[in-house]
DNA sequence: AGACGTTGGTGTCCTCAAAACACTAAGGCA
DNA sequence: TGCCTTAGTGTTTTGAGGACACCAACGTCT
């Protein structure tokens, strides 16, 4: 027991709610955990911050562990601090979120020997801690910031179409959109750059594929362009 | 030293931006160091977290101590934790933003012996550790936040008249605005109750005195409506 | 008493973006 | 060849935001 203090410390971990989406909803990926507390119960992935260690590095790094996921959108959600939220001693868990691309990151979810696991958020088993709690902040931060940031491509593969994009957001507002407006209003934009290649192996007329143009992003959101909706 | 624990832990600090306002600029409240390091640099009032108390609480508690405020509106800001930080030892800072009626807390800041005083954002001294970077932070998210949620108010006294909460506005979002479309909306939305008094003791024409309706506000928001600048 | 200075308070028109809305095109499949 | 499914495309209507200028009230100064 050699670290010691004048006064008490608490612990302070980094837990994700790392966000998938695939053609019908927006996932979830959770870790089963294999020792007491909530044993077997599923949980968010995250872990203890390192002495000297950068909080975001912290959080990619039990994301990387814990799940194999290695280049992802990650940004500080919340911090819950409630006094008793672990019951082995106080536990601080500065919370973040991430987006990553589903189609990259699908099959191998479980890295090592570990329980890991996709699930649709609308369809969610009861969480270890206050992990419940953490996640609807979360959803609801997303569900927020999808209307007035590009973050949504994040989701997506590279190259999508754009009924794609049509379904992730209504998928993740919960609303449904016209798809006139809303093909109209994200073109008009000026974001998407149109590969030249079409949808392949479709039972159905193949739609173009986009790429979302970031440095065409950048540049406009210098010019004070704000994105919305 | 009693505690001791089998890994190294951070300690854990909140510190809280406040804010106020008086009819000339937006202001924060600044304490100045006693001790080192950073002695006699000014710095955001904060302190450390008790072992067995909410982050929320902790903030309150401290701006109490330390500035003698009270009732105020308190909202997380962000989690800072950069490894050196702090020169002493590894310390991640919870923040806290606040928001506070200036009218009301403007002359008795020094509560104890301290050296405590309102700084106008625009004119700021530097500042100790990172805080710096906090109130950038805090800054930012105070700009983004007043233009789609009513807590304006906040920063204004019980009654005021509108050209004052227009000047808030002018003041926060660094931009003016049109008199007769400013309180064409603003009164459109339904969110200010016509107190019967207007203002006294002023050399011109005497203005109407509003409050902010909570109730009709929360009415509102159930119903989906949305607050927007 | 009257002129002046300062801030309060009010309405219209124009412009542009959001919302509603329905049909043809393409391509695989039975 | 007909059918099913998804892609792709414009126009009209409606409402909100933005530009814009004058009179009213009231204290102050001479």
């Amino acid at each position: 027991m050699p670290y010691t203090y004048q006064y008490p410390h608490p612990a302070v971990t980094v837990d994700g709610v790392v966000f998938g989406y695939d053609e019908a909803d927006l996932k979830v990926l959770l870790i089963q955990r294999e020792q007491a507390p909530y044993k077997s119960r599923w949980a968010l992935p995250g872990g203890f911050v390192e002495i000297d260690e950068g909080l975001e590095d912290a959080a990619r790094r039990e994301l990387e562990e814990e799940t194999g996921i290695t280049r992802l959108y990650l940004e500080q959600l919340y911090t819950f601090g409630a006094p008793r939220r672990d019951p082995r001693e106080r536990v601080i868990s500065v919370a973040y979120y991430a987006l990553v691309k589903l189609t990259d990151h699908a099959v191998h979810a479980a890295s090592d020997a570990r329980n890991v696991a996709w699930f649709p958020v609308a369809d969610l088993p009861s969480l270890a801690f206050d992990h419940e709690e953490i996640l609807d902040v979360a959803l609801r931060r997303l569900k927020a910031k999808i209307r007035y940031e590009p973050v949504g491509f994040e989701l997506l593969p590279e190259k999508f179409p754009l009924s794609e994009l049509q379904r992730l957001y209504e998928t993740i507002i919960e609303q449904p959109l016209d798809k006139r407006n809303f093909r109209k209003k994200i073109l008009s934009m000026g974001l998407l750059a149109d590969t030249d290649e079409i949808q392949q192996d479709v039972a159905h007329r193949a739609a173009r594929l986009y790429r979302f143009d970031q440095a065409a992003y950048q540049r406009l959101k210098k010019a004070g362009f704000n994105f919305e909706l």
